[in-house]
DNA sequence: TAAGGAGGTCACGAGGTCAT
DNA sequence: ATGACCTCGTGACCTCCTTA
């Protein structure tokens, strides 16, 4: 029967069944099985009646069909379910877990949500590799390999609930990344043929474990997969496929960013180039005068010129609480700021204020022409001279901003990245948290300096792009280096001002000063 | 009030006003709208009672508050929402909003006993927006596309009951909430072309901030005019990183398409090169032999080459058969395969499958050592020469079967080209359709071919990857090319064999033809 | 104490249900 | 047939716990 290379032969008997063949023929005759098939069966019925040309067990003979569709049979029909988790019910336990589950879920409050957002899956990736069953990324090792957080949920609650699955094709699909949930039979047995044991001792030993793995490992990945050149090229593809999205997303994200701070600069800013462009605050330059009526009411000249100071001093601020509203606006429309608890938003508020205010108005501190010096001008068009400057604060202070403004105008930073900035100087806020734990409001400052610092480079690097790509690092790098000086003698400026301060709380401490910067700069409270 | 340049005089009159201020100088003041501003007004009540510290309107003034920010309040909360991405549910929204919207920060706090539809409605609405079918609200990423509880029921039923629409108009019909129900034909295309597919799963998950976001920022960007340059910029580079990320999505998907049908067609091919090594059918061949035993029986020479010619033509139907099982399921397989209408699903198998099994079993279509012979081994072991072939079959049949065979061998195409082929030998389909409206069926066997045609190429790409461009394309283009010729090779063969088959229609009436083989070839109804 | 794996949590979206 | 609502599997993220 076995006899390989014999040749069938077919002896002619009688003409009624007019050639027979050896029993060794029957082998190509109908199996039984396939005796009262025909295409119908293959295909399915439609639910509507018609085609009474392919009759053969037209009527509704599922069973049959289930039976004599042996090898894949069972399927035929759920191929269209494929995706869906064939799902057994594992009854009672499920449920009450459910219900309860939903009861918690009510429950949920803000404090997991802040963190959620931040740390997202960056922190996990790197050095486990990937996932021995389905090609992405790894998590660590879960009862016994390495696997992702996928792969891993699935076996444990696999075990758990004791789940019974089913393959709807052949049982041997291929499980990776893209089709992992396409079938929870073959998803189990690999998970089981790669090696995961719910028993699997925890820390015995990692030397063992490694050992122990790489053995399975080995005469599994040889029993397995006649197809492992379609699952290594799948993984390849869909990692770098991946890599690619993920780059992508982030840089969307990256860009979303900057245009919304951009946005609310552009909003909020009224010394924008193109704000500036627009209302001309500069054609309608009016300069503050103080004059002394009457002389003789003060003593000695030092009186009169600290009335005078303390009166520039008074607009000055007048002035200033202008522009605060709406650079407090824009403080809280820094992406994550308002994550951080309000007693730090208003600590950094107050901390960073100046140098921020600095920044916003760097553009209108210019020099006018016909007095040749420096003039300092708001968005109502009343200016403050160099000289006035002088006279309201600390003379370090006004020589420094000078200096900065004409750093700044060496960098020639467009509106975007100068709103960026000011996002920056908010989140560099040094100050201590006062929140109950500080670390927190620390992590969300950090995560909101980084990623604007990161919105900036990307700005920066898209500002300075060339066909050349190696200048361009170098030239990116030079600005955002020149950038940080800047900020460095921004924050400078933020010193000197708050020293100046002091001063100014403890000798004019009747001076009218406008509510809110009077919170800011802790005036008016001091009596 | 307006004087250029005029510059604001202050005289001195008393000592308790200490200096007093023109009216222009007012401008300068604290405007009303000031007064009674302070930094925790701007940053907005936390829930908690803390920090007396801040006093100025502690209280909560949120009407005040509104009306002190004139300015660009009403869009201040626009710019908020912009990160979160609440839409604007245009009521007389404002503080409250904000108010609600903190709350809204901890997606499902149900605590907050309002209105839960309230709650409800805004999280649903602001997570993920419009549905991109009927512009109803969305209630998640369904089958890829952000889209509403109605349309997604729709598509699903659509998809399992495999359901055929017609259009009752031009089948251009606008579908929008309110006539959504109008024509479901119109509906389900519209389905399709946002993207809906029950492969193309949503796989990032962190779609939180990104993905919802493009769309709404889109509509955004538009009225905003002040900042074209930002806008532009922004709208450059998310564009093109949406291009980048459509491209890679799309690759995923022929990468799962791919996997699919490779694997479909390694379960059911016994004839792949894997499964030729792992089962070796050829070391079994079991060569059929008919010899008549009786020659007497037979008048002429020629009556017997008839007997001989109808049993070998039955013995090789019934090996064919035996593959049919296959090939049909491996065509119902074919991602797409089932939303075609039973009718033209059969046509379709009916007027490729020859082709289909060549192409399939071509890898065993090969020279016998011993004889020097083509030979033809099924997967029982069964083989069939050349001569026999020649019985069986037309000269220029065999011969083209033996000629495709050698070119087929020089492309040296691998198992998943193979399965792709088949798909799109399948897909190629020419007969014209007979469903109700043949335009469908042969949409969706366009559709079918097409991508699988993209996954032909793309795996091509992938396997002829090199470092050099240039030359992988005119490579990829070559092989594509011959690929085609390949497939018009056995396009012919399908019609050569045809037209066998019409001549044994008429003389081989009563040969025993197996069921599946006979309506699949049309055999044994033409009494 | 840090590292890292165990199990738990819950938003999310798949398919199902049933009054309309 | 529709769609609001339901059930439940999935996996990113979390906390807890063990071990070095
Ligand atoms: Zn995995
Ligand atoms: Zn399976
Ligand atoms: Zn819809
Ligand atoms: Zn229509």
């Amino acid at each position: 029967m076995n006899d390989l290379n014999s040749n069938l032969i077919h002896i002619y008997k009688s003409p009624e069944p007019l050639m027979q063949m050896d029993h060794n023929f029957e082998t190509i005759n109908q199996t039984n099985n396939d005796i009262d098939l025909n295409i119908l069966d293959l295909i399915g019925q439609e639910t509507k009646e018609e085609k009474p040309q392919y009759k053969y067990l037209l009527p509704k003979t599922t069973n049959n069909t289930q039976i004599l569709l042996a090898p894949n049979q069972s399927q035929v029909n759920d191929y269209t379910n494929q995706f869906t988790q064939v799902e057994n019910t594992t009854e009672s336990q499920s449920l009450l877990d459910k219900t309860k589950k939903k009861g918690d879920r009510n429950k949920k409050t803000k404090l997991d949500q802040k963190s959620k957002s931040d740390v997202k899956s960056e922190s996990v990736q790197g050095s486990v590799g990937l996932c021995k069953i389905c090609g992405d990324r790894a998590s660590g090792y879960h009862y016994g390999v390495a696997s992702c957080e996928g792969c891993k949920g699935f076996f444990r609650r696999s075990i758990q609930k004791k789940m019974q699955y089913k393959c709807m094709k052949e049982g041997n699909c291929v499980i990776v990344l893209l089709n992992r949930n396409r079938c929870q039979h073959c998803r189990f047995k690999k998970c089981l043929e790669m090696g995961m044991s719910r028993e699997c001792v925890r820390f015995s030993n990692n030397t063992e474990s490694n050992a122990s793995n790489d053995n399975e490992k080995g005469e599994k990945e040889q029993k397995k997969e006649s197809n492992t050149q379609i699952v290594d090229e799948a993984n390849k593809i869909t990692n770098s496929t991946h890599k690619i999205i993920d780059t992508a997303v982030k840089q969307l994200a990256i860009c979303d960013r900057i245009l919304s701070i951009a946005q609310s600069h552009q909003n909020l800013c009224p010394y924008t180039k193109i704000n500036v462009e627009k209302n001309s605050y500069l054609a309608n330059k009016k300069l503050i005068n103080i004059q002394i009526v009457d002389k003789n009411k003060y003593k000695s000249e030092k009186e009169i010129m600290d009335v005078t100071k303390e009166e520039l001093w008074r607009c000055f601020n007048v002035l200033v609480n202008q522009d605060a509203f709406k650079i407090v606006e824009f403080a809280k429309q820094i992406p994550g700021f308002d994550q951080i608890s309000q007693n730090d938003q208003i600590l950094m508020i107050k901390s960073q204020f100046f140098k921020v205010w600095f920044l916003r108005i760097a553009n209108l501190f210019s020099e006018e022409e016909s007095m040749k010096k420096m003039c300092l001008t708001f968005e109502s068009g009343h200016s403050i001279t160099e000289d006035q400057l002088f006279i309201i604060f600390d003379e370090n202070l006004v020589n420094l901003m000078i200096d900065t403004k004409k750093y700044f105008n060496q960098l020639n930073l467009n509106d975007i990245e100068i709103g960026i900035l000011c996002g920056i100087i908010f989140a560099n806020n040094t100050e201590p948290f006062i929140n109950l734990n500080q670390e927190e409001s620390y992590t969300l400052a950090n995560k909101i300096r980084n990623d604007l610092l990161e919105a900036l480079r990307f700005e920066i690097s898209n500002k300075l792009k060339t066909s050349d790509n190696d200048k361009d690092n170098s030239a990116i790098n030079n600005l955002v280096d020149n950038i940080d000086i800047l900020l460095k003698k921004i924050n400078l400026i933020g010193v000197l001002h708050s020293e100046n301060l002091q001063h100014y709380r403890k000798c004019f401490i009747n001076s009218k000063i406008p509510n809110l910067i009077g919170e800011i700069f802790d005036l008016g409270k001091v009596y």
